[in-house]
DNA sequence: CATACGGTCGTAAACGTTTACGACGTTGGA
DNA sequence: TCCAACGTCGTAAACGTTTACGACCGTATG
């Protein structure tokens, strides 16, 4: 670790001159000062955060303290905070706390999981949200932060990860709807660079595939997350010819905007197409019933922090398993929104 | 602070026995461990974060990074990751860092808090979940830790505070009730201590006396909060004779369970029972569309950031209000709910 | 009795940073 | 010319904790 002494004697001036500098005081000469940011930036100093803060007493952070457990779900809960939940159930065991850290979308996630890293605010790191190619795997890996990734990436650092079998998802789904007669099968993805859009679009692809069926462009369904996002897509599904007559989504609630869309013209899911999603927590109480996959959202949690306590040196005692790789169960629900079954006579491209 | 010289100093011995005591280190008397450990509960010692991770190197904290933006909402994300993304807004603005710390269900909140803050974990704190009376206000204070909370208390430490208006929620749900020809009201409460419910109780009983109708005790239906606490609403009003006209909700995702529960009963939302709500993400796509109360969220972060400065001594030169307590305003968001009038001639009690 | 050893404890250094204090050189005014 | 003032920088103490090292005492062993 690069600290304010390795600085002071790479510029040959005195620690103190360094941290005056750094800090914005005034009486350090411009010359100087310019130089310091400029070491600083080159080899990539960030001040110790215990360092600083037992010094000055500060430590610049603010705490929100929420509570979680499956009693507050609904109240303002969700997906993750299940899974934190999780995952704090296990520290706890080893007297270590779980710390939200999030980044805001105006501030680039690299900068920002950098600067919380190299603080050294944390001893150990779980991401999400990861992408295909994801440079902060790189980060932590290249400064032995211990870490694992909730979602898989084909940014290889030999870390660990757990992650929801998209995979079958794609799979089951497709062979549900080739079974109904459905030969017209569209999928609903995000837009951006995360992987799970990568592999349920491969499982789908392969799937139809292994069926004779080829996934057409125009039933790649890219869409913002959420239930917004379901609505434009419900959108796009009622102007196309000939609609698709069945749909596995991606995200949770991308089934409610959709609902609303097709309900709202006159199309029910399970009457006249058919709809498969994923699990989330109001999608459990919609009408028709949705066809969907869940997972066990806490026991993920608990295998995330599991994973990540077997990549921590101190714990491996604890852990023997090695680097977790694992792709987690599913929950398969039946519900009614998949009922719809072509008739045999139907003339779909 | 009582740090471990002043530990050290009141059991007349080291504060090397006192570390290795605390650590549970081999090399240290039975006895004289338990005096240290029973002087430690005394004196409420809690080691000091900086101290410690500056000498060990370690944190004990584990960080999980997620990411907050209006883009992200729908992927896991809600009510209170809307408000993060406002308050780290603000904080970011002063470089400081917002670090969302989690009380699982298991744990004692005021334990929690207390580990917490005595670490030297934060600079300032920021508490939802408020309780009617809640001990969490009088520790802060009596710390002096610079904090507001999220929800109005009855415990009056003069700290700031931000909440939403239930006052009118409650009594502009009941006026429109009452315009409609409703007498027999509901509403929906959850079980706990949490201070939003009496605002809401009150509200609506206020405004009903207001207009010459009492709250009937069997009219106030508390459950879980969430969705499955809805579901749970719709069997009871189900089994109520007369069934009450008209309820209105004090949490967002109770809709969601007593719209499945009322129309797998063919009781439809705005046509047979008028529903008010407040808003949430999959609300605002529900059908028939929920009549429901918003509140720009991230603004509500906004603000809440601000309050949480203005009570911090080191920041008041930009934020020279004082303390803050607002309740914040209200979208109305007119929906199909709350259509049902009842018939003049009707014999409802 | 002398020695070794285990149990218990005190001493002091170290972690990385900030900051009060003083040193030094330069400048300007009396 | 002399001194004050200023700009710039180095020195060292301090924050609270952990831990290597050695001191001391009592006991067991030869």
């Amino acid at each position: 670790m690069v600290g304010i002494k390795r600085l002071a004697q790479h510029l040959n001036i005195s620690i103190g001159t360094v941290s005056r500098a750094l800090n914005g005081r005034p009486d350090v000469n411009e010359d100087t000062r310019q130089r310091v940011l400029a070491a600083a930036a080159e080899l990539g100093y960030v001040a110790n955060q215990s360092g600083r803060s037992l010094r000055s007493g500060v430590t610049g952070a603010i705490g929100f303290m929420i509570q979680t457990g499956p009693q507050f779900n609904g109240q303002g809960h969700n997906f993750f905070t299940s899974i934190f939940d999780g995952v704090q159930t296990v520290l706890n065991r080893h007297k270590l706390d779980l710390v939200v850290l999030l980044c805001s979308a105006s501030e680039d996630t690299d900068q920002y999981l950098r600067r919380m890293v190299l603080r050294g605010f944390v001893d150990g790191m779980i991401i999400s949200h990861t992408l295909r190619v994801d440079p902060r795997i790189a980060f932590l890996a290249s400064r032995h932060v211990p870490f694992v990734t909730l979602g898989r990436s084909t940014t290889d650092a030999g870390q660990g990860w757990l992650d929801i079998d998209f995979e079958t998802i794609g799979r089951l789904a497709v062979e549900r709807f080739v079974a109904r007669g459905h030969r017209n099968i569209a999928v609903a993805l995000p837009v951006d660079d995360i992987n799970l859009g990568h592999l349920l679009h491969s499982a789908v692809r392969e799937t139809m595939a292994r069926h004779g069926l080829t996934l057409q462009p125009h039933n790649i369904l890219r869409s913002q997350p959420g239930e917004l996002g379901g609505y434009e897509i419900a959108e796009r599904l009622r102007q196309m010819t000939p609609r698709p007559t069945a749909i596995v989504l991606s995200d949770e609630v991308l089934a409610v905007g959709l609902y609303r869309g097709l309900i709202e013209h006159g199309i029910i899911p399970g009457r006249d197409i058919a709809v498969i999603g994923r699990d989330g927590l109001p999608l459990r109480f919609m009408q028709p019933s949705l066809t969907r996959f869940g997972q066990p959202l806490r026991d993920l949690g608990i295998a995330l922090g599991e994973a990540l306590l077997a990549s921590m040196p101190a714990y491996q005692e604890f852990y023997p398993t090695g680097i977790v790789r694992k792709v987690w169960p599913l929950d398969f629900v039946e519900g009614e929104s998949d009922a719809f079954t072509v008739p045999p006579d139907s003339s779909q491209a």
